[in-house]
RNA sequence: GCGACGGUGGUGAAAUUGGUAAACACAGGGGACUUAAACUCCCCCGGCUAUAACAGGCCUUGCGGGUUCAAGUCCCGCCCGUCGCACCA
């Protein structure tokens, strides 16, 4: 066996080796148990980055080791191939969106077999294949045959130079990021489907998932966000245009007697209809269309409003209030207006403190300490609800939250002017996009106005891959001819709105299961043996969107008869990102340059700790920090160079030892230095085996004290592992105390006995690594004389009479500080143990002119004496 | 702004159910090997203090309080950082 690791050798002939086996096909097989676990499928942006490589390194290492338990597991992989990206590298390339997509696909491919991952690349998928869009386009066509799809206007943002809608992404101050202009709010009609119909059970279910992590399900249960408030309609002191009321929704109906005025949202219809008349307010509406419709902005920007003159009836008092469109009102949010108690309200009290308008306490606390409200400290008050009471209300003086609520609601009730409503956060689901690169919508626009969906016989309506793209218009818009629909009526229009790409991400593990089906959507049989997926793995910025339109798509396909489960995913890992040092150097102009960490030198002080940066031609650097690896900031790592530098091994391994997988990673080439060096130690420890000849048989009750407790050290390892591998998922500790391990193996002798144990030690090493780093435990495996590959070894047994202890160290405490650590035999009571503790030289010093007043005793782990 | 998560040595981190803080690594220092360097191997490595030495002592998990025999871990109040916010995927 050669003495030397050579990781490029070795991993190439594994990898061929798995070919050439197929060793990761799998099919249905009702006889075996199965396990299903996956990754969120990559975009084909070009090439690996490493939060693709933790990613799937850390499914494959679960997979690797369910194979070891003995499941059928099935571990695909694919492509979500539509996106924005491909649009606009095919306007910088001038290229197509599809060729640009598939040649990134291949590429990205032989990277992902480069690192050894093992996927069943037998299915294969990309969701821009028309053999897969068909399904979902088909999907969207029964939604909307069952109304669970319909159309309504929306805002986007409009490009008025380049003529075309834009991404959120592609507004970067307010202005497009081609064109330069001035973005607009501009409403056009949009699908949408009815999310909010299954908004109750996607909240309740959320408890059928229990290894779930609990920020995911938070996050999810915040977003869908049940409130129960009180829907109620304002007059129109003299009606406008038709128009002669409007509706209000709050949760905080018992502030009712503190309106001082209405907001509407600039593109609320009464708004619309008053501006026709009104210069000054069609300008001021003008300029909320200037307006950013990303909540975070909508939140932050300054309040900002116009009196319209009109009055609205207060329901309960019937006083006259003022009518008023602020820019913080959201159209597409409730009904577009909201009534406003500035002394309760964060938003309408900056609004009302700018504009001058009244504010009326309603609220007080029951708390005669509290202090009394004032606008200094009105802070205190807005949002609270317990330990409150009305004021300043009338007959509903005095109630608390949830009285003053009732009976608010019931007064409104009796007038006819409102009632309690349960109201949901969430939105329903907006699927158009007015671009190429994305599955086209399958209806049809009539010229009398109404729409139908696409019939099955012409499904899929294909998309155009030979195109060009000069950032206006989408190539599908712009073409006339491809929206003919005469087959179905002269004048018949098919839509050349495209879907929201996650469309695709919402149904794609359950193709996986049967990706080959020509005859629907999904092979029922087939479907229902793999799904759920048992482990699902993937960024925590998907923990809100991707996730919680996957478990609605599954729960619509559950109710067209396509699977049984109710939820998709049973168990959900969200990684951390991956970090690395960022580096830059500031410019005369107050921008700044930034260097790739590969190309920079560190000065380090005499305890080691950085304190200065340079490059070769840029001289001395800026220290930018840790942050998340970013094109930006130029501090990605590219995990290609790592692996042909280091072997795809040592990567799989420095990923896996840096961090628990949850938390952030940070990048660090001496750390991978280390991992490699671990791997050549190992390597060289199994070679000194191997070489020494052959190993005599184990003879358990003749090793001597050292020897046993290596034995004992290799049960334990493989105990913790297991348990770190499956229940904790922490593969960091699992690598640690396989090091540990390692490093005791190290130290035994070299006589019969003691090459026995090695090899039991070793043979475990290797087992307990392989889902990690199964290259070089696919090659050590048969040398160090284990049957078959160890792919398929089944995972280690622990055996407990190795676990026996004659003896263990026992802590002593006075008052809770160690004072003593005791030898005692493992079966010693509590009051031996009380006993040993109390005659510890340095114990008794501690108790020297003290009185005992208790002890504590924790078997097998310490002492605690309580003495003053 | 709203929501979620995090803060432990020079660094990444460990401490699993409230029970020895810093396992395992990285960086650094010292030594062996070498013509030399790399590789490899051995020793030291939170701070302060003490001792001829061996012991020993005090402090330390972002800050301030609390509960407990015992708190990195639980509770209350702050500070700081990161991520998400509906057309990026």
């Amino acid at each position: 066996m050669d003495p030397h690791y050579n990781p490029e050798a070795l991993e190439a002939s594994a990898q061929q080796h798995w070919q050439d086996n197929d060793s990761f096909a799998v099919d249905a097989d009702a006889s075996r148990e199965k396990f299903y676990c996956l990754a969120m499928f990559p975009y084909p942006s070009g090439k690996l980055h490493m939060g693709h490589v933790r990613n799937y390194t850390i499914t494959d290492v679960i997979a690797r080791y369910q194979r070891m338990l003995g499941r059928n597991v099935l571990h695909p992989m694919g492509w979500d191939a539509f996106g924005l990206p491909a649009e606009n590298a095919a306007i910088q390339n001038r290229t197509a969106p599809a060729k640009w997509t598939y040649s990134n696909i291949d590429y990205m491919k032989s990277q992902l077999k480069s690192l050894g991952f093992g996927f069943d690349w037998n299915r294969e998928l990309a969701t821009c294949q028309p053999n897969y869009y068909k399904w979902e386009q088909w999907f969207f066509t029964r939604l909307y045959e069952k109304g669970l799809v319909y159309k309504k206007m929306a805002t986007v943002n409009w490009d008025p130079v380049d003529q075309t809608v834009l991404a959120n992404e592609q507004v970067i101050d307010g202005r497009g990021w081609r064109s330069g202009a001035l973005v607009e709010r501009r409403e056009i009609p949009q699908w949408f489907i009815r999310i909010t119909d299954y908004a109750n059970e996607l909240l309740t279910s959320l408890d059928q998932l229990p290894d779930w992590p609990e920020q995911v399900r938070t996050m999810q249960k915040n977003w869908i966000g049940k409130s129960r408030g009180v829907e109620m309609t304002f007059d129109l002191a003299s009606p406008v245009n038709g128009h002669a009321a409007f509706d209000v929704y709050t949760t905080r109906p018992d502030t009712l007697m503190g309106v001082t005025y209405v907001s509407l949202a600039a593109e609320h219809p009464i708004s619309l209809a008053l501006a026709a008349g009104n210069p000054a307010l069609a300008a001021f509406i003008e300029e909320c269309k200037t307006n950013s419709v990303a909540e975070a902005d909508m939140a932050t920007m300054e309040k900002k409003g116009m009196d319209t003159g009109l009055r609205a009836v207060h329901p309960l008092t019937g006083e006259e209030v003022p009518v008023w469109v602020a820019n913080y009102v959201l159209m597409d949010y409730g009904s577009g207006a909201v009534m406003a108690v500035p002394a309760h309200d964060e938003r309408d009290f900056a609004f009302a403190n700018t504009y001058g308008l009244p504010i009326t306490q309603v609220i007080a606390s029951t708390d005669s300490q509290d202090a009394a409200f004032d606008s200094a400290n009105w802070q205190e008050w807005y949002a609270r609800k317990t330990d409150i009471q009305l004021v300043n209300s009338g007959e509903f003086d005095n109630l608390n939250f949830k009285k003053a609520f009732d009976a608010i609601a019931k007064a409104l009730h009796d007038k006819g002017k409102g009632s309690v409503k349960t109201n949901f956060r969430l939105r329903d689901w907006g699927v158009s996009r007015q671009r190429y690169w994305g599955a086209p919508i399958p209806m049809l626009n009539l010229p009398d106005g109404g729409e139908i969906p696409v019939p099955l016989d012409k499904l899929p309506v294909l998309l155009p891959e030979d195109v060009v793209m000069d950032g206006t218009s989408s190539p599908i818009k712009a073409d006339p001819e491809w929206r003919k629909a005469d087959w179905y009526a002269a004048g018949a229009e098919h839509e050349t709105d495209t879907f929201d790409t996650f469309m695709e991400s919402s149904w794609y593990y359950a193709r996986y299961t049967c990706p080959d089906f020509a005859e629907g959507m999904l092979d029922s049989d087939r479907a229902n043996y793999w799904l759920p997926v048992d482990q699902y793995v993937g960024g925590i910025e998907h923990a809100i969107l991707h996730l919680l339109y996957a478990r609605f798509f599954h729960k619509l396909m559950r109710d067209e008869g396509l699977v049984s489960s109710d939820e998709p995913f049973k168990r959900l890992l969200c990684q951390g990102m991956v970090l690395a040092d960022s580096f830059y150097k500031q410019n005369d102009d107050g921008s700044k340059s930034w260097f790739n960490p590969a190309d920079v030198q560190l000065e380090r002080d005499d305890k080691g700790k950085v304190v200065s940066a340079s490059h070769p031609e840029a001289g001395a650097l800026e220290m930018g920090g840790m942050t998340k690896m970013s094109k930006s900031k130029n501090n990605g790592i590219d995990p290609q160079t790592a692996v042909d530098q280091y072997g795809a091994d040592t990567v799989r391994l420095f990923t896996m030892f840096a961090a628990p997988p949850e938390q952030t990673l940070e990048w660090s080439d001496s750390g991978v230095e280390g991992a490699s060096r671990f791997l050549r130690r190992l390597w060289k420890l199994a070679a000194g085996l191997v070489e020494g000849g052959a190993v005599p048989a184990l003879a358990a009750d003749s090793l001597d004290s050292q020897q046993k407790d290596t034995r004992r050290k290799i049960h334990e390892t493989i105990a913790k592992v297991s348990d770190d591998y499956g229940r904790r998922q922490t593969f960091n500790t699992a690598i640690a105390a396989v090091m540990e391990l390692s490093n005791e193996l190290g130290r035994l002798d070299a006589s019969e006995q003691g090459r026995a144990v090695l090899a039991e030690g070793l043979r475990a090493v290797v087992l307990l690594l392989n889902p990690i780093v199964p290259h070089i435990c696919h090659a050590l495996w048969p040398l160090l004389g284990g049957a078959g590959e160890v792919l398929d070894a089944l995972w280690p047994q622990v055996d407990e009479s190795a676990l026996v202890r004659d003896s263990l160290e026992v802590v002593v405490q006075v008052n809770g500080k160690v004072r003593a650590k005791m030898d005692v035999p493992a079966d010693a009571d509590k009051a031996a143990l009380e006993a040993a503790a109390l005659a510890q030289d340095n114990v008794q010093r501690f108790l020297d002119g003290v009185t005992v007043r208790k002890v504590i005793v924790v078997p097998g782990k310490l002492v605690n004496i309580v003495a003053n």
